[in-house]
DNA sequence: TATTATACAGTATGATCATACTGTTTTTAT
DNA sequence: ATAAAAACAGTATGATCATACTGTATAATA
C-alpha cells in the first residue's frame, strides 16, 4: 500500500517536477552504497544551484528553487547541507574544478604567437567566461563583497585559481624578453579584461562585438610577444 | 493633541531611525513647495537605496532597510516609487550623473603621458570603481543578467556612459598614429580591466597589489603612447 | 479662509524565505 | 534476519519580503 504511493512520488519527478535533471532510478543502479548515494545527491544538489544561481542570480537561488531543480525534497536538502552557505561553498569548489578541467582540456600550441593567443582568448571567453561557470563566478565574487561567510569560502579557490592560472600561463605564454610584463601578468590583466567585459553582456550587445574587443585586446598585447615585436627577444 | 505626537515622531528621526542622513527639519526650510518636497524626498530615497545596496547587495537592498536607512515611512516611499524597479532606475540614473560629475572635475594635463595616464587610472580605481559608485553599479550591471527590467533601465544609462567616456578619452588620451588601437578602445578596455580587478577585492587582498596590477596595465599599453613608444608619433 | 490634491505615516496582507521537525525508506552492521 | 544508522520525503514555523491600504499633515487653489 504505501510502498505503491511512493512509487508514484519517485514517477512524478520525471513529470511536474523535473524541469532538466534525470529522474532518480534506483532500479537501474540496484542496491547503491550509501556514499553513492550521498555523492550522488551531493553532486544533483550542487548542479541544481548552479543552474539557479545562473537563472535567478545569487540572491534568487533559494532553497525551494533548488530542490525543484534538483527533482528532490527539502529533507534531502537540509541532510547534506545544514546551513544555505555550506551548498555555496561545494558549488564554488566545483565550479573551479569545472573551469580547469575545461582549460587543461584546451591545451594550445606551444610556441604561441598573438594569432594563438587571441583564439585561446577568444575560446576562454566563450567557453569559460560567459559560460555557466563564469557568470555564476561573478554572482559569487560579487555576494563575497556583501557576505563574508561567502568571501571566506571563495579566497581559497579564488588564490589557488590566480596561482594555476600563472603556472599554466608561464608555460602557454611566452613574453618578449624586453617587455617589463611576465606571462603571469598578462594572464590575469586578460582575466580582468574578459571578467570586465562579462558585466556588459547584460546589455545584451552584439555578441561580435565583445569578440571584436578582445582582437583589440591582443592588438594592445602584440608589443610584448616574441614573433610580433619589433624589438622582441 | 495630536499635533504633539507627530512632533515627538519628527524628533525621533534623528535618534532612533535615522543612521547617516540629515533628520528632516521643516521649521529650518520654513514653507516648502511641494515640487522641493518631492524632490527632497526621493533623494532621500535614492541615496538611502545607494546605501543599502552598497552594504547590503542588490537583493538585499529591501524596502524596509531603505526606508529604515532614510528615516521616512513606508508610504512615503511607496508614493513616490509604486514598484521596486522604480528605484533602482533611479540610483541607475543618479550613479551615471555623479560618476560624470565626478570625472568632469578631475580634469588631467592635457597632453598626456603614460604617467599622466597613469595616475588617472589610479585615480578613478580610488574614486569611482572601488567607491560607492562603482560598487553599486556593479551590483546593478549584475542584477540585470537576471532582471529583465533592470536591464532595460540600464541600458541607456550604460551605453550614454560609454559614449561620453569614449569622446572624452579621444580628447585626452593620445593615441601613437602607428597604433591599431584608438583612444576610445583605451579607455574602454582600461574600464574593463578595472571593473574585473574589482570583482577580486572581495578578498581582501592588499590594496597596494591593486595599484601595482594598475601600473601593470599602463605597462602594458605604453607602446601604444605616442612619447613613451619608439617608433610613436 | 475653505476645499482639494499631494505628501507622508503606519499597519495589514499574502507570498516566500531558511530552517526545524517528524516520519518513511534504504543501507549497513550484527 | 534484525537492529541501528543514514538517506530522504514532506510539512510546520517564524521571519522577512513587496505592496496594499487607511488615516493624517501639508501645500496649492479657490
Amino acid at each position: 500500500m504505501k510502498m505503491d504511493v511512493w512509487v508514484k512520488r519517485h514517477q512524478s519527478y520525471g513529470a511536474a517536477d523535473m524541469t532538466t535533471l534525470e529522474p532518480i532510478n534506483n532500479a537501474s543502479h540496484g542496491r547503491r552504497s550509501q556514499g553513492d548515494r550521498s555523492r550522488v545527491m551531493r553532486d544533483r544538489l550542487v548542479t541544481a544551484a548552479i543552474v539557479c544561481i545562473e537563472t535567478h542570480g545569487y540572491a534568487g537561488a533559494s532553497v525551494s528553487r533548488i530542490v525543484q531543480q534538483a527533482g528532490v525534497s527539502r529533507g534531502a536538502y537540509l541532510h547534506h547541507f545544514r546551513a544555505k552557505h555550506l551548498i555555496f561553498k561545494a558549488v564554488a569548489l566545483r565550479l573551479v574544478g569545472d573551469v580547469f578541467r575545461r582549460l587543461g582540456d584546451m591545451e594550445p600550441n606551444q610556441g604561441s604567437t598573438a594569432e594563438d593567443l587571441r583564439v585561446v582568448l577568444h575560446t576562454i571567453w566563450d567557453a569559460v567566461v560567459t559560460g555557466p561557470e563564469g557568470r555564476v563566478f561573478a554572482e559569487l565574487m560579487l555576494a563575497a563583497r556583501t557576505d563574508e561567510v561567502v568571501a571566506q569560502h571563495l579566497r581559497r579557490p579564488a588564490f589557488r585559481a590566480l596561482r594555476l592560472f600563472g603556472w599554466g600561463a608561464q608555460r602557454r605564454i611566452p613574453i618578449a624578453k624586453t617587455s617589463p610584463l611576465t606571462s603571469s601578468d598578462v594572464v590575469r590583466l586578460a582575466q580582468w579584461t574578459l571578467r570586465g567585459m562579462a558585466l556588459d553582456t547584460a546589455l545584451s550587445l552584439d555578441p561580435k562585438f565583445f569578440h571584436r574587443q578582445i582582437d583589440l585586446f591582443v592588438d594592445m598585447l602584440a608589443p610584448h610577444l616574441p614573433s610580433a615585436s619589433s624589438n622582441g627577444g
